[in-house]
DNA sequence: ACTGGCACTCGTTACAGTCGAGTGCCAGGA
DNA sequence: TCCTGGCACTCGACTGTAACGAGTGCCAGT
């Protein structure tokens, strides 16, 4: 019970004339839009054939077919090809992108243009601390108690944290916390920075041993477990395209799951291979998000991942356009990582 | 033609039940539920005067009475006094804000209480830049000719930038420009900062004068000019209550609205009387908030104000209520913020 | 000045009927 | 064997009509 060329072909067509119309399509449709070569009632068979193998359905009796989410894979799949850009869609990029100072307008600049060529929600990750090293650690005393730690990162984060000392430090302590700090544990991945830490406690001199105890707890919990990740999101007016259509009626569950940073970091965040990832439907886990599908990929400076970005949006979307567009900002976003 | 004391009694029971049940309230509902001592046609020839006065009006003829902008305007200024909050509220806020560890972490606990107690979408100043001092600034050599200028604000807030230097800057020198540009900036607000910086590139000895103009240019760019403020959003799940009654069915441009932080800002970082101010409806400058209403206020630690706060919701809205959880808010965290 | 009564308006709901897009199936033809 | 034209059927969308009822405005009476 394979399906033939013709039945993809007319699978394909669905797909297609349902993502720009918006409306379930019907055989005669069909036939008239595109150069199938045979008539209406050859085309119902083979819809027959796909609504019984759960690639289409009919929203009620007479009316026309509607893709699956089982059909949108298979169309991803196999039945489409990643739409090249336009040149205004690569200028329009260029243009967004040059003139960004700093990591925090990287992202803004970059979520930004997502949402704006994809007409949808976009979501960027900012680079993954776990994936970043150390690129230096500053301790900037505020009182004679209290630090605060500044963390860069290679990736251009900057992380900082509030420090409470057991007891107060002279700020020649503090420099030689930093010379110590620095030497130890700039240039190391933070992933591995743990042992590192934990070493670093005990080569210090038995007076700045307390002040370095809560300063490596800090940096452990700070920086290792803790929000880690950050997320800038944009493009939330987009869900209101379709007019209430797409997601069943309600933006509701939608953007539940979007004020979720867990969420979406599950949702754009695995990047284990590097190719660009479509989630149709309920592939993914969270029911909040039955009715909306993600492209999303990974980005990073070279051939490095440091972070994902991608776009969320209606099962109903244009799938070869969005992974193309996806695919080409974070190339530009990589590119522009790497001269930094 | 003034408003006698019951007509204000119907006004103000007409703006309390369609608050609660939002539907149009008619005469007899009104006498039913109230007790105004008169009876429904005494009622109507009161909502007449009143819809003839441009406090209420008629969805359709045949319908209950519903408050307009000015209605809501009239009962917020003189129909209400605000509810004082119930033990568990405050109970709920001092419980969300303890723990937190950083200024991040505070403005994101604030957004989120703020959005779960008011069930309405929340937005969160930073402290604004303006209204800071500095505390220190730090000068990270990235490369020979990169900076990391960082700078730390009295209120906790942290600013960092990429610097590229005109030319290649020993690591002795970038000493020299760190101590003394805090010894010229430490302590000063961010809004005397443009003289006090140029004074220090003069100052400067003239082997470090390239560099520190780039870096003052910088500076006065990235601290005074630019991004400088921030802000933090929640709660926009909340915009689906009420099933698209509020917001005349389409969250379209309230989400558009949502997304610019120069729109938020003015709604809620004007706080030159530091009393809570209420928009209601029109009264705001952005059409695409017409059907919206906001309630802010400043904060900051003791009496000083460093940045704003506050809810937007549909002008049907719990305006005692809100008005009350917003200024507790406002409390706590200028308390928090007082600690630090 | 308030009240009861009454006619009136008009949105809502229910129901019936028509229309038409789209289907499934079948018999006939390449 | 596969495709096609034809045909009966289904069922949602739309239209028109009628009954209902919440709510009003007005007026005469207390």
């Amino acid at each position: 019970m394979g399906l033939d060329d013709r039945k993809l072909a007319v699978l394909r067509a669905i797909v297609e004339d349902y993502v720009s119309t918006q409306e379930p399509v019907g055989s005669k449709a069909l036939v008239e839009r595109h150069q199938l070569g045979v008539s209406p009632a050859t085309v119902r068979n083979d819809m027959a054939v796909l609504e019984e193998e759960g690639y289409i359905r009919q929203p009620h009796t007479s009316a026309g077919r509607v893709p699956t989410d089982r059909g949108y894979r298979l169309f991803v799949d196999r039945l489409s090809r990643v739409k090249p850009l336009s040149p205004a869609e690569r200028r329009a990029i260029e243009r967004f992108l040059v003139g960004a100072v700093d990591l925090d307008d990287v992202v803004h600049r970059t979520v930004r243009l997502l949402a704006q060529l994809t007409r949808q929600v976009a979501v960027v990750q900012y680079p993954s601390l776990a994936r970043s090293s150390v690129r230096h650690l500053e301790l900037v005393p505020i009182s004679t108690t209290r630090l605060m730690l500044v963390m860069i990162a290679d990736t251009g984060r900057v992380e900082q944290r509030l420090v409470e000392l057991p007891a107060p430090v002279p700020a020649d302590d503090v420099t030689d916390l930093r010379r110590l700090a620095n030497e130890k544990l700039a240039g190391a991945r933070l992933s591995d920075t743990p042992p590192l830490v934990q070493a670093l406690v005990e080569e210090v001199p038995s007076e700045l041993r307390g002040a370095m105890t809560t300063l490596s707890t800090v940096l452990l919990e700070t920086l290792v477990e803790r929000h880690e990740e950050r997320i800038a999101l944009a493009g939330t007016a987009n869900l209101t395209r379709g007019g209430l259509l797409d997601f069943q009626g309600s933006l509701r569950p939608i953007l539940e799951a979007l004020e979720e940073e867990v969420v979406l970091l599950k949702l754009i965040g695995e990047t284990e291979p590097s190719t660009t990832r479509v989630l149709i439907g309920d592939e993914n886990e969270f029911d909040n998000l039955r009715a909306a599908s993600v492209v999303s990929t990974g980005y990073g400076p070279g051939a490095t991942i440091v972070g994902g970005l991608g776009v969320l949006g209606p099962t109903r979307m244009d799938y070869p356009g969005t992974i193309a567009t996806v695919r080409a900002v974070a190339r530009y976003v990589g590119e522009l990582l790497a001269q930094n």
